[in-house]
RNA sequence: GGGUCGCUAACUCAACGGUAGAGUAUUCGGCUUUUAACCGACUAGUUCUGGGUUCGAAUCCCAGGCGACCCA
């Protein structure tokens, strides 16, 4: 059974799936694993004919504990330790909301990521819930039961935190920050609080202290703590994280044990899911191009990235990274499916089969429309070659005649291909026409080769015109003439001009570069192989 | 120091107590316009190691190794 129809099974009753993101800044592709297993949750429990709904949160009320480095740390240096929506935005004049604040913009930049992969919960900020006086009962709540809240860090995390600790961070009214302020009393729905110049290294607290009421807004409950709050006002049922907070006494585990002790009810159904790494190695934000979700929304089209991250099982690790070999793949892999489901074997016993799951949660409206796939990997290879009716030669190559549907993907492939070549290619994945001086592996060339490249160089000498058409007959031509099997044949061409042994049809290769440097790097592969021969 | 997850074919992964599979790569064969394409076939594994449970273990348990990550 897929993993999600899985979790979906085991449920009983409405459900509601949650799950939630601190928009501190850009948003690396590592959150939207999470953001497509709750999506894949959510959509499995609708398949299975459960009541869901699918909620998102952001964590504005959270402070800004770093100035992130493509930004102007003169501007924002001073906003350290601030709730991220009382921070202004980086562009005030962004259109929509997002220049109303720090928080509006970042969210909005994920958003925009959201919309693009087809994922439509309903967004929630936290800053209305604090604001609007709706978690006030549980504000009153943890602060009245600090003592089990204290307890639950203790028995959990082993975090010893003293008597006159409370679970409330509150936003100090002489400086406006959240993350330095300490409360040490509760009463009379007032709370005692200091904000504390040492609380944090990341920046200091102004030293202020006195009486305020903990409601509507004048600030938060603690991480985990809120995570509780959280659970309890919108019901959640299923919320998973990432397992960097799922360890045993980690936030999480904390979290579940102040829902118990205080609210004495069992957490909402828990399972970590997996980083995405890179190289086999966790990504990081400071790597830049490869890690941000803007920018690999930007690589593939939305079903593929969520193929990505839904087919493999949220504890396994996902290798990822944008290079020839793993992007080719994954491409093929989801072709592979299509085709599969094309030929009609889509039927299992009384529905979709289970191989085909994956293809189906993958797509952003639901539906699986089919086409005739082309290999991601030949269209980069085509993209390659100068002066080539890249359309005529998709239609040429195709088994079936194209469809409308067919040319829009292979559009979009080649859209792929291009923005793979300009952004993420390195030099040896690249194509590199050898135009100044001959590669390496011009000097290899075997006995065979050598009378081939010899006879093609009259046969090239005598030719009148030097298009691709008229090249690739004369380089089959010659091959036949010789009776040369043809990859020995063309696999000199690549190694005079390409420094490899395959490459893209030659002919219009050729025929791009001028008929002079043509013959004269044909005549050095000879000379280059004839002398290493004898060496 | 403590913890979590992982280790299966050359590579990426599947199988989750019942004959270890797939894709890619390699190899071989086919293809008179095909050349990073297509078609076909073969090959591919002490399931990290060592113990244990079981009629039966890649799968469950214990110990160790390696790797990634988390917490201190």
């Amino acid at each position: 059974m897929f993993w999600a129809d899985k979790i979906a099974a085991d449920v009983q009753g409405p459900q509601v799936v949650n799950d939630s993101k601190t928009p501190s800044g850009r948003v690396h592709v590592g959150s939207v694993r999470g953001v497509i297993v709750h999506d894949t949750i959510y959509r499995a429990l609708k398949q299975a004919g459960k009541p869901v709904k699918f909620l998102y949160g952001t964590d504005d009320y959270d402070a800004l504990d770093t100035v992130p480095r493509y930004l102007d740390r003169d501007r924002f240096e001073r906003y350290l330790g601030w709730p991220l929506c009382n921070v202004p935005s980086p562009d005030e004049d962004a259109p929509g909301d997002r220049g109303s604040d720090y928080a509006k913009y970042y969210m909005g930049e994920f958003l925009d990521v959201f919309d693009y992969l087809g994922v439509r919960p309903e967004i929630y900020y936290l800053r209305d819930y604090y604001r609007s006086g709706q978690l006030n009962p549980y504000i009153d709540l943890f602060l009245k039961n600090a003592h089990l809240v204290r307890e639950a860090y203790y028995q959990v995390s082993k975090a010893q935190r003293p008597d006159n600790w409370y679970p409330f961070q509150a936003i100090c009214e002489n400086c406006g920050k959240i993350a330095t302020t300490q409360v040490t009393d509760y009463q009379d729905g007032k709370i005692f609080y200091t904000c504390d110049p040492n609380a944090t290294d990341y920046t200091q607290g102004c030293g202020h202290s006195g009486w305020m009421s903990p409601f509507d807004g004048n600030g938060k409950l603690p991480w985990k703590v809120e995570w509780v709050a959280k659970w309890q006002l919108l019901g959640v049922t299923i919320e998973l994280a990432g397992k960097d907070h799922s360890q045993k006494g980690g936030s999480r585990d904390v979290a579940n044990a102040i829902c118990r002790k205080v609210l004495q009810k069992n957490a909402p159904f828990h399972s970590p899911y997996e980083f995405i790494l890179v190289d086999g190695t966790k990504m990081s934000s400071s790597k830049g191009i490869g890690s941000s979700a803007r920018a690999m929304a930007d690589l593939l089209p939305p079903e593929l990235l969520r193929f990505l991250m839904l087919r493999t099982p949220p504890r396994t690790a996902i290798n990822f990274s944008p290079n020839y070999e793993t992007i080719t793949r994954l491409f093929r892999d989801y072709d592979g499916l299509i085709e599969r489901y094309r030929q009609g074997a889509a039927d299992g016993d009384g529905g979709l089969a289970e191989e085909f799951l994956p293809l189906l949660y993958a797509q952003p409206d639901g539906e699986i429309s089919p086409y005739q796939p082309f290999e991601l990997s030949t269209l980069i290879s085509l993209l390659q070659v100068p002066h080539l009716d890249l359309a005529a030669e998709v239609e040429q190559r195709a088994a079936e005649a194209l469809t409308d549907r067919d040319r829009a993907i292979v559009e979009e492939r080649l859209a792929v291909g291009r923005h793979w070549l300009e952004n993420y290619a390195d030099e040896d994945e690249k194509l590199v026409l050898y135009l100044e001086d001959a590669p390496a592996a011009a000097a290899t060339l075997s006995a065979d080769q050598i009378t081939y490249v010899e006879s093609l160089l009259e046969r090239l000498t005598a030719l009148e015109s030097w298009d691709g058409e008229t090249l690739q007959s004369a380089l089959f031509a010659t091959a036949k003439a010789l009776d040369l099997k043809m990859p020995v044949a063309f696999q000199s061409i690549y190694r005079a001009f390409l420094n490899r042994d395959r490459g893209p049809k030659a002919g219009p290769l050729l025929s791009y570069l001028d008929k002079q440097l043509v013959c004269d790097r044909l005549a050095e592969a000879i000379a280059l192989s004839r002398a290493a021969a004898t060496a």
